[in-house]
RNA sequence: GGAGGGAUGGCCGAGCGGUUGAAGGCGGCGGUCUUGAAAACCGCUGUGGGGGAAACUCCACCCUGGGUUCGAAUCCCAGUCCCUCCGCCA
């Protein structure tokens, strides 16, 4: 949520710089300014009424200790106390609307961020690695994976539909080796607590990431009377792992790594990336987080970015870092760059990795605080997340840059203490 | 699933429906004392929202949401979470 005091007080900024992520918000915006005027002006009306009544009990209270008759106090009372319910009634609607506005505005895209209206403006800041050459054409995961016997998407849409895979073998092998490849480095040399969350959260943690109330279509939402989503990514339940918190300031930056599945409905993508491992109902994910101050939060944003990097370059796997511009962002993100993996069977770089600063906009939906040196006034953190990495991209990046003429691939090196010290994957006989 | 018990400030804990934002203790901060420290003593010590340049001031908040009442931390209803016992269960 963005600041409303920033809607009230400075207006034309905030529309502008909505204006940048190709969103026309002015409709909202004038009526979240509308409405905070007129939150303020019920404000004075209620608590002089509040005060009146409670000015007024004291009196009862006194006279009835003095014996005297309060008939005609109680008659006021009433008539204050009306006035009271009356005006909290307004307030409470006012305050419910402008909650309603606000909640549906995206983030304020960082001055760093580069204006343009899609994935078009965004902008490369560096590449690393060597793209791989083959002597033969390189096989795309989908034909690579089924040939080497690792992946099966036919036997997967028998149980489940589209969309989904099947690992095995080697192949459910490697996911594992990967997953805990990136949490050994996390947590070993990147210094983040690993987390284990729940994969289903309510309706409030779902608010406080942002992906409620304005994007229920991309969930998965249990059936029946519960209000319990399968998560679409470890961001929200590492988000709220603090909500409603005053942290002490002198324990920040708090950094967290979980592994978990993520469920997306893919709603709205038919036809995209329909072959393969790309874009799955379920997937698997490595999940950076940090809780830090304003002060810090571009600084570690690029830690956190790096870390996600260094998971690329350890596997030996060629990437580009990616600044999206303000029409590409998510819509917490203040700030995000992608990670684009080499993919030779597709000679193509994809998105691997999203590594966002969302500023105060989680803090302010989810509540979490911190306190600088322990005292002091309470301040909303920032919040950064970034994924470290997408599993079953990493995979397919494995498989097709690893890929040799006999259809075999060739394990990174930095994955075989976690295959068993495996260094090739064969493909059946 | 069944039967009970509970939820109050950073923590513990008290609170006949009427100056109770809330006793007391602990912790924390500042001070006095001390060569230094401890002890002792004194003071301060929540969050949000109005107004104000500020000092300051007003309003709200005792799990959440309703209700009763002139007035609710205190009474009633619903919900959430925690604990104990029984049943079931990986």
């Amino acid at each position: 949520m963005i600041d409303p005091a920033l809607v009230r007080d400075h207006l034309d900024e905030v529309e502008a710089k909505l204006a940048e992520r190709a969103t026309n918000l002015q409709v909202e915006l004038a009526a979240v300014k509308e409405l905070d005027a007129k939150r303020l002006a019920i404000i004075p009306a209620l608590e002089n009424a509040r005060r009146l009544r409670k000015e007024l009990g004291a009196n009862i209270a006194r006279a009835k200790k003095t014996g005297e008759s309060s008939d005609d106090l109680l008659k006021q009372g009433q008539i204050f106390s009306d006035q009271v319910k009356q005006q909290e009634a307004a307030l409470d609607a006012v305050e419910q609307d402008r909650r309603k506005l606000l909640l549906r505005l995206p983030n304020l895209p960082h001055s760093s961020v580069p204006r343009g209206d899609d994935e078009k403006a965004n902008q490369e800041v560096s590449r690393w690695g060597k793209l791989p050459s083959f002597d033969f054409t390189p096989k795309a995961h989908w034909d690579l994976g089924p040939d080497l016997g690792v992946l099966d998407f036919e036997r997967a849409s028998k149980m489940s539909g589209a969309r989904f895979a099947v690992l095995v073998g080697a192949g459910a092998k490697l996911n594992r080796a990967l997953i805990n490849f990136m949490l050994a480095l996390h947590t070993k040399e990147h210094g983040y607590t690993e987390i284990a969350p729940p994969f289903l959260v309510n309706d409030q943690a779902l608010v406080g990431t942002g992906n409620l109330p304005k994007f229920e279509a991309d969930l998965f939402k249990m059936a029946g009377d519960s209000n319990l989503y399968l998560v679409p990514t470890a961001e929200v339940p590492l988000a709220n792992l603090h909500r409603e918190e005053i942290i002490d300031g002198r324990r920040l930056p708090l950094s967290y790594v979980a592994y978990t599945p993520c469920f997306r409905r893919e709603a709205g993508s038919y036809g995209k990336d329909v072959r393969g491992l790309i874009r799955q109902h379920q997937f698997e994910k490595v999940e950076l987080f940090k809780f830090t101050t304003p002060e810090q939060s571009y600084n570690e944003h690029e830690k956190l970015t790096r870390h996600a990097e260094i998971v690329l370059e350890k596997l030996g796997l060629p990437y580009r870092r990616v600044i999206l511009s303000a029409g590409d962002m998510g819509f917490a993100a203040a700030k995000t760059y992608d990670l684009e993996v080499w993919l030779p069977g597709q000679d193509t770089y994809r998105e691997i990795s999203s590594c966002s600063n969302t500023e105060a906009f989680q803090s302010r939906r989810a509540d979490i605080k911190f306190r600088p040196d322990g005292t002091g006034k309470a301040e909303l953190a920032h919040t950064l997340n970034g994924s470290g990495l997408a599993v079953g991209r990493t995979l397919i990046a494995v498989l097709e840059n690893g890929q040799q003429r006999d259809g075999s691939v060739v394990v990174p090196e930095a994955l075989r203490p976690f295959m068993d010290n495996q260094e090739v994957i064969e493909p059946p006989r």
